[in-house]
DNA sequence: GGTTTCGATTCCATGCTGGCATGCAATTTA
DNA sequence: TAAATTGCATGCCAGCATGGAATCGAAACC
């Protein structure tokens, strides 16, 4: 048992008449006529009683009547719903994001749900490091990330960051060479911002110092960026923080970009490239737009 | 979007494996592999990762195994259901039945109601005429009848009835031959047991009568074969009942068959020949071992 | 009685479908 | 390291299912 022969059967129970029925289904009443008499072959029953007037529906015609009508509607909901998940208006999609994008992510992600509502976009909070691992593994789609990424990944970037000194308001700014850069943190208590090992901002921190060639003492160590600007602000010791933290930054401290090459970083998306969710492109133009926005 | 198709790729879901699903589909692989591509292409989705250990699905396989099981399932059933309705298994059966069955058509459909519970069998009592209408017209599709039906509809003959004289006891009992009874029945009060007109009870009645060459006088008329017993018991008339009214006849009255050519009738089944529901045959089958029985 | 209507039948061309052999890639085995 | 194995894809070919044009047959209508 065939849908296409369900259908036929539909449009000749509903016209009570082959030829009308064929012209509807765009087809001739002679291939109408077989695909019937198929059907009452298979099903073992007569459907219609062919009368001079057309035909009509016997009792066994009018049982598979009913059932074959919601059949077949059901077989075009779920087609339609193929079609959808193709175009990716439908379907799951999982992002991670990091601290460096709180800004631009939930804002993407809002945008996007707004868009395509019958789409399940969630957002995760991750590392950078962790995010190339569930992107790998299939669980997070798309992250927001430090880049570079692995080279399984495509990526795009979104904006190049830079970590910048969180000084007190009031003290006095040192240049921004090396030199006078590793005198001043030299022996300076500092606050870090602690997270993950990986290519995150730790690292990155870690990167800078590694090239200035100091190690400061570490006074306090937080995962929170705001308790960390709080506490410099205090006057409990100066930190390293993205400056793109400079929008949240309180009053009593003040930013200070570091232009070396160690102290730079882009941020973007990435993807797995052979990941074959039509969601992905479709996510990223929106990022694109939300971006330059 | 077709079932065999959808049947194929529910295979390779459930096994994530072509060439196992082919040997279960008893089918080879690269139909199987071919099968899927055409489902792809017209669901617009990539639905396996094929790899190195067999196929695994995609988000979009996922989506589409869920519905699909549900929908070749429907099928299925659709497709068993229609198998039941040929075999007759299943669907309606009406049956008609008069006064002079009413010993054995209740008991058929009570028999047969047992073998074939899910058929909807329903008996409705109506005069041998008017069954004759509502079987050429399909609201009946049985009839207990008199006989001989028209000639569109196939007869069994059930049993041979006959016109009996229902007599009070102690009555001098009149010779079955056709002077005493025109004698005996000539100005006799008569109580004529009414139904419609046509072949029924009341014209048989009227046959004999005419084959009498006499018209006795008619004082009551009742449709009920019960009061028209007791109205003889009561001493108010004579009547012709069926002779098979025997076996309900009461204290006080002896029925005399009367055995000329006029009286006697056949009693059977009648359905319109070009029906072709199953459940018409299986039905007269089973009457047939209810009335040996 | 001719005409129309409506379904069934016949015949034929087309194209879908499946099977076989084979290819290709990755992994396991000797 | 070569051979065997596993697993899916591809090319090619045969067979059959499917559909279309023409025709038929029966019934109804004017």
């Amino acid at each position: 048992m065939e849908l296409r022969l369900l259908r036929s059967f539909i449009a000749v129970a509903e016209t009570r008449n082959f030829g009308a029925a064929a012209r509807a289904l765009m087809t001739t009443q002679p291939a109408l006529t077989k695909q019937i008499q198929v059907l009452e072959r298979q099903t073992g029953n007569t459907l219609f009683t062919r009368g001079r007037h057309g035909a009509s529906l016997t009792a066994a015609g009018e049982a598979l009547l009913a059932d074959s009508t919601d059949l077949v509607r059901r077989a075009d909901a779920l087609a339609l719903r193929m079609e959808r998940v193709a175009m990716g208006a439908e379907g799951v999609l999982n992002v991670g994001f990091g601290m460096s994008t709180i800004d631009v992510a939930p804002r993407s992600v809002a945008a996007f749900r707004e868009c395509h509502p019958a789409v399940d976009i969630r957002l995760e909070d991750m590392s950078s490091s962790v995010q190339f691992a569930a992107i790998r593994e299939g669980s997070v789609h798309v992250g927001f990330v430090r880049l570079p990424a692995p080279p399984e990944m495509g990526t795009r970037v979104i904006r190049r960051d830079q970590l910048a000194l969180a000084v007190p308001s009031g003290e006095a700014i040192p240049e921004p060479d090396r030199s006078s850069l590793r005198e001043c943190l030299q022996d300076r208590p500092l606050i870090r911002l602690l997270k993950d090992r990986g290519p995150g901002l730790a690292a990155q921190t870690n990167e800078l110092f590694t090239d200035l060639g100091c190690s400061p003492t570490v006074m306090y160590e937080t995962s929170d960026l705001l308790t960390v600007l709080a506490l410099v602000a205090a006057g409990a010791g100066w930190s390293l923080v993205p400056a793109s933290a400079s929008a949240i930054v309180p009053e009593g401290v003040q930013l200070i970009p570091i232009d070396l090459e160690s102290a730079v970083w882009s941020v973007g998306t990435a993807w797995l490239l052979k990941s074959q969710s039509p969601l992905v492109p479709l996510f990223l133009q929106s990022v694109e737009t939300n971006v330059k926005g």
